[in-house]
DNA sequence: CGCATTCGTGGTCAAGACCAACAAATACAT
DNA sequence: ATGTATTTGTTGGTCTTGACCACGAATGCG
């Protein structure tokens, strides 16, 4: 028990089956004994624990028409759970996500004012204990993950600064560890949103990946390189929206010395419409139903700077897939082949010929899975570690 | 023996061990004791059994003047070596590096003409050859490592365009293979030089890195994330060189649609100190003595550009470290504090906290070092692969 | 010259994964 | 319906690996 050394070989090969039935669901005892290329012997052990534990469930086999006896499924258990919070400018989401990724239970509170730190986290513990005492009445919550629009420290989830939120040096996550008694993991919310395209959306699988995401508050991004999910030195990584991009023509300037995200963005589009707001969806209808010259031609003006800044990405990082979501997907997706070849005139065509640039396809779950997917890392790691070996 | 299992636990530790013994130098068996964790007899065995493979040397213990009994000395074998490969337009150099960084022979070939693929292969393969009936004798030689400037496909090292040198599509790694009877490895030049200072350079041990070299024929750069080198989806990554940063004033601008290197170019600074050619140091000679207005002006003016390009970098990597290489260390190390606060202006506050740039520190063997440390890769992984165990 | 300290050595032990043999559950052929 | 082939779970034993322990060796210090 007593282990000083380095890596317990039990636990990591214990954390690889749970991972594994957590990426791809269910799976036979046989599939796991093929993928993981371990003893049959060993993997009915190590399920064995973790059911014991309480982290998987074992059910009766499929029906799978195959020769030979049929091989018991291992799912998630399902009453593991992690609490999501996604706190924005107009309203707080808090929801409960299984290691299945379901969502059992979610709530959008609509606020007219904007949501203090501490008021986030009063509302986050109420609302967990509310469902307590009600639809979770019977779950193991293992902690909370907050997906937060501004700049996160990685080191201790204090968020430098939300600029839309007006926070500021902001300690959110002992914030909500102390209001709901729960421990509780702070990030970004472009790279939340960033793994989970990564692990479950339009870039599942792929090891090097550029997602930028355009909201109502500018452009935030994130990057999955080796795989894993890039913090950087303080966990600030993923600003694209701050960067200076080439703009060719100085008539395509709108912003003097402007970053990315005041020359693409939001704002001009529904500007160019004549509308105050829209959710997006209204807005796509509208630029693609709009003849208005002006309306052209703001579009294709963001699409070419947008291709510059891609470029610098593509070039820098070489990536798989560039994942565009909210705005950028609707002024990308009319035409992603076009998008694709201005990409082109201006990265590296060796950078070029691997290339996909693709549309988010997670929706509004999206930061929801990112948020609870860091939550349940512990556990991921560390099968057995937050509760006592059966 | 036959072991079907992911991770080999004696392979790790003994992996471990060599791989301290190569980056820290000669260390006592007590040393490894408190790194690794493990206990003094695993030390033992396994040292013994590294030893017997022939990949370290136990020497006597160092008259320590601590008390009690001394420990031995474990390093790396000497007689282990890489052949380090760096063909460039005027030159093709080849060394035989070890394992503890010695370069015990080194050949710089002074060339008059554009050096194809096939004769880089026949170079190295007869220069291979006569050192081993030479200085080599009694040498173990692991591997080839070529740092070639240009794009090199990670897969199976294609050289896919190396502009200068007039390589398309070069099948270097198979011609060398072929050639010399060993296995190869090549990598971009600057991606190996990200490495090398990564390792022992000027970002020692530093997980974030962004590398920039500035060359006669444009610049080049790597990354460093997770420590770990990045290539990205085909190996093309780092190539910062290609990038179109924003340029405030459309004076600063010399290019038409330029990128970085059309605007950021030794080629430029030469041209305003009047000479045709120089070498580094003599460069940066002229241009401290320099007082004409132009060549300061033209300095101030690379110097704002590549600003805009490191914040650019910062925003996206939050990198811990920013190294700066050949004539970009040249314009950038007069003051270092100013370019820092420059970068500061444009990229986010809370990415330029723990930011540090710095400049390289390895001078000319760093892509003999970076090179070798990838033909060096296969043993440190697996230290006992490549030979039969004793 | 004895003592404390540090370290190597060989033996023993436990954890964890593999292996072989057998039993169970299914599809398919006859 | 019945037997056979196939696949997989189950069980007990084996092997590798590293931890732990006791002892002796080598050093500095008083």
């Amino acid at each position: 028990m007593i282990d000083l050394t380095a890596d317990n070989v039990r636990q990591r090969n214990l954390a690889r089956i749970l991972r594994l039935v957590h990426l791809e669901g269910p799976l036979s005892r046989a599939a796991l004994t093929e993928s993981t290329g371990l003893n049959r012997s060993t993997i009915a052990d190590l399920v064995g624990q973790l059911a014991r534990a309480g982290v998987v469930e074992e059910r009766a086999p499929d029906p799978s028409r195959r020769v030979g006896r049929p091989s018991p499924v291992v799912a998630v258990d399902s009453r593991l759970l992690a609490i999501a919070v996604n706190p924005e400018v107009d309203a707080l989401t808090v929801a409960a996500v299984g290691l299945d990724r379901s969502i059992p239970v979610r709530e959008r509170i609509d606020l007219d004012h904007l949501i203090s730190p501490e008021e986030t986290a009063a509302v986050v513990a109420s609302q967990i204990a509310e469902w307590r005492s009600g639809p979770l009445a019977d779950a193991r919550i293992v902690g909370v993950g907050l997906a937060v629009p501004g700049l996160v420290r990685a080191l201790d989830g204090l968020v430098r600064n939300a600029p839309h939120l007006n926070w500021i040096d902001a300690p959110i996550r002992d914030l909500v560890e102390r209001a709901t008694g729960l421990p509780a993991v702070v990030g970004n919310d472009a790279t939340l949103g960033a793994v989970a395209e990564h692990l479950y959306g339009a870039a599942r699988g792929i090891d090097n990946v550029v997602y930028l995401n355009g909201g109502a508050s500018g452009i935030g991004g994130g990057l999955i390189v080796h795989g894993m999910p890039v913090g950087g030195a303080g966990g600030y990584a993923g600003e694209f929206g701050q960067n200076r991009p080439g703009i060719a023509s100085e008539r395509d300037r709108r912003a003097r010395d402007g970053v990315l995200e005041d020359e693409v963005s939001r704002a001009r589009l529904l500007a160019v419409v004549g509308r105050p707001s829209a959710d997006e969806p209204t807005l796509a209808a509208l630029l693609a139903a709009s003849t208005l010259p002006d309306a052209v031609a703001e579009v294709a003006r963001q699409r070419g700077i947008l291709a510059t800044a891609l470029a610098n990405a593509v070039n820098v990082l070489n990536p798989s897939v560039v994942v565009l979501g909210g705005f950028l997907a609707t002024i990308a997706e009319r035409d992603l082949e076009s998008l694709s070849a201005a990409v082109g005139a201006l990265a590296m065509p060796a950078s070029m010929e691997g290339l996909d640039i693709r549309v988010a396809v997670l929706a509004e779950d999206r930061l929801l899975i990112g948020a609870a997917e860091a939550a349940f890392a512990v556990v991921l790691a560390d099968p057995l570690g937050h509760t006592a070996p059966g």
